[in-house]
DNA sequence: CTGAAAGCGCTTACAG
DNA sequence: CTGAAAGCGCTTACAG
């Protein structure tokens, strides 16, 4: 397969004359060699080029090694558009994420990258910026390329873009969506227990006054993301154990960029209130937020503890390197890829699938300092 | 054109029934529908709905608006490979980058993904690894989906993809490359200066133990990168104007991923030899570079001085805030875009285009530390 | 302003 | 094991 589309350097013996005389073509072809001339020079009808271009098994050895040595020679690539339109269906995987710029996002994009070449598939990659016009627009453009299938991992969510792909059926898998159709599943990172366990450690170590900064991507669009909500779920869970009066929560919620976010709520909250643990949504809030820490003078974890959210390869080089919630970023590519080819190849597949996240304790977590 | 692709959550009047009866059919169709489904319901000609569709000037308004309301009603999005097939070439652009992981290349292919899609292009998003062989893949993907044209933002090299594309006469614009072809130009960006500068200014400042910590992507292909070399000739550059004996430096160059390389390389160096100043090859190693330092205890920029390249959004949120050598990101992907649609339009532009770098002063350098 | 027809470059039954 | 033919779903001269 992989001889297949080998480019020469050797040069054309038999230029590929144009196919046909000028006379009836009244468009300029494309000058690019066809699966034609391949065949008239390797002496083979259009159906062997096809057989040994697909691996087919009903070529003869000789036959094939000659149309490879051909194909080699004019330096043919198939026509994918071609191709793609007359099988009716496509290997291409398209990849939509919400943020390119945000490491858990490209993790996830590089990871599910791997995965689609591996089997075969080729990756269309797009990005939302969160903005669910732009997911929309993104699944209009996979549909019209009549994708395979597509990995929608973002945090937004449009419900119009779920619309068409139920609509023209094609197979998608979500990253934590509730909505679930025949060919629609979603893999399902368990947030709200990592926050949980986030701040049942800072409760645990002492910490009475916390604050969680969010950063919600414009005010615009109606409903909460579902991984904010959850977090906060899990943010409260962890609370119930005490008695309210007994600890005291600030939430901040700053729009925009995330580290840029991060910066601006520490910012916010240090002339008005007293914490000692700041709870963030994820990892680049955190940044963000120690920065802003620092550059107040407060030391970390001795003054304040920061723990952020998604265990981005950015948390091991902070200073201090950073407490976090892991979510598997290789199971996750998995699970969605094989959920993903098991609506493809229309296999029997669980349309949901959950993974668990952990918590990842570094230098950013402490006791509280002693009050005075 | 928006209206075009609008998806109507209206059902459909007259349901499009299959426009073949089976019994000529024998491979199943794709079961969406088509332009001609759109014709008949919109009881015109198929070359009037391709008009409404690309938007030419030849049809009535009120036909026009038909049409759209059918198409919406119908929820038909038009087969971009029949389209592209028919058409003999595409709206693709290619985009292929050496690591979506790095900031850098990450912010590359948004701001090169903005400007595409702003000027009616699709992109496509690949990213090589810094690997040639994946590089060559790369290109050879996007010529089997005869792209438009390819942005080649790679650090690495791969004189097989340069040649598939000079053969087969695909516009492209490398970041950085010597070798010009009628349709292939190249995007400078001035590292020599950049790295002059960064040297320049921590030799003023006093310092004379320099520590340059490289990231050669695997020991494997034989040139070093082009890239590197430049900084290379600048960091030699501003040594010139100093007495050899003068000045001592050491050069670390650490394989792999570079937040890893650049804490290797330093925990290497503060075995070794005595340093007050850290060149690094790119912000990542520079992120890793001075956890290292911080780990064994140093203060930056009170003991060591550390400098980065590229200033991506991560340095002004580093602790301390990372002084760096700043390339425009913006101005290279319009001139990037701007010379590949050139080609693509078969426009006069340059083939070569320089862009200048300036070195960002924060707050990781300072005097080195008094001798004792 | 609109319709019928050819063609883009492949794949895939089908008949040899 | 191979060849001739139809068809994928569009676009685009060309003739009305």
């Amino acid at each position: 397969m992989d001889k297949v589309f080998a480019y020469g350097a050797a040069c054309l013996k038999t230029p590929p004359k144009p196919q046909k005389p000028a006379a009836k073509s009244p468009l300029p072809t494309t000058g690019r060699v066809r699966i034609q001339d391949v065949a008239r020079v390797a002496n083979v009808s259009l159906s062997t080029v096809s057989g040994v271009l697909n691996s087919k098994a009903n070529v003869r050895p000789e036959t094939r090694t000659r149309v490879l040595q051909v194909i080699a020679q004019l330096g043919y690539a198939p026509n994918l558009f071609a191709s793609n339109l007359a099988r009716r269906r496509t290997s291409l995987i398209g990849i939509v994420v919400s943020d390119l710029l945000n490491p858990f996002f490209a993790e996830i994009a590089a990871a599910l990258d791997d995965e689609a070449r591996s089997r075969g598939f080729q990756t269309f990659l797009t990005s939302t910026r969160f903005d669910p016009r732009q997911q929309h627009e993104a699944v209009r453009q996979m549909l019209a390329l009549r994708v395979a299938g597509v990995a929608m991992m973002t945090s937004e969510n449009d419900p119009e873009a779920y619309a068409l792909l139920e609509q023209s059926r094609t197979p998608a898998v979500y990253l934590d969506n509730t909505h679930l159709a025949p060919e629609i599943g979603t893999v399902h990172v368990n947030k709200r227990h990592g926050m949980f366990l986030a701040v049942r450690h800072l409760l645990e170590l002492g910490h009475r006054s916390i604050l969680l900064i969010k950063n919600s991507q414009s005010a615009a669009t109606g409903a909460p993301m579902l991984s904010h909500l959850e977090r906060q779920l899990g943010f409260n869970e962890a609370l119930h154990a005490y008695d309210p009066r007994e600890v005291d929560v600030q939430i901040i919620d700053e729009v925009g960029e995330p580290t840029a976010a991060g910066l601006r709520a520490v910012q916010k909250a240090l002339g008005q209130f007293r914490f000692t643990a700041v709870v963030c949504m994820n990892d680049l809030v955190a940044l963000g937020a120690i920065r802003g820490l620092q550059a107040a003078g407060l030391h970390i974890p001795n003054d304040v503890s920061v723990v952020g959210f998604d265990n981005t390869y950015l948390c091991e080089f902070l200073h201090p390197p950073l407490t976090t919630v892991a979510s598997p970023r290789k199971e996750l590519a998995n699970s969605v890829l094989n959920m993903l080819l098991g609506f493809v190849e229309k296999e029997e597949v669980p349309h949901e699938v959950s993974l668990s996240t952990e918590l990842r304790l570094r230098e950013s977590t402490t006791k509280p300092p002693a009050r005075n």
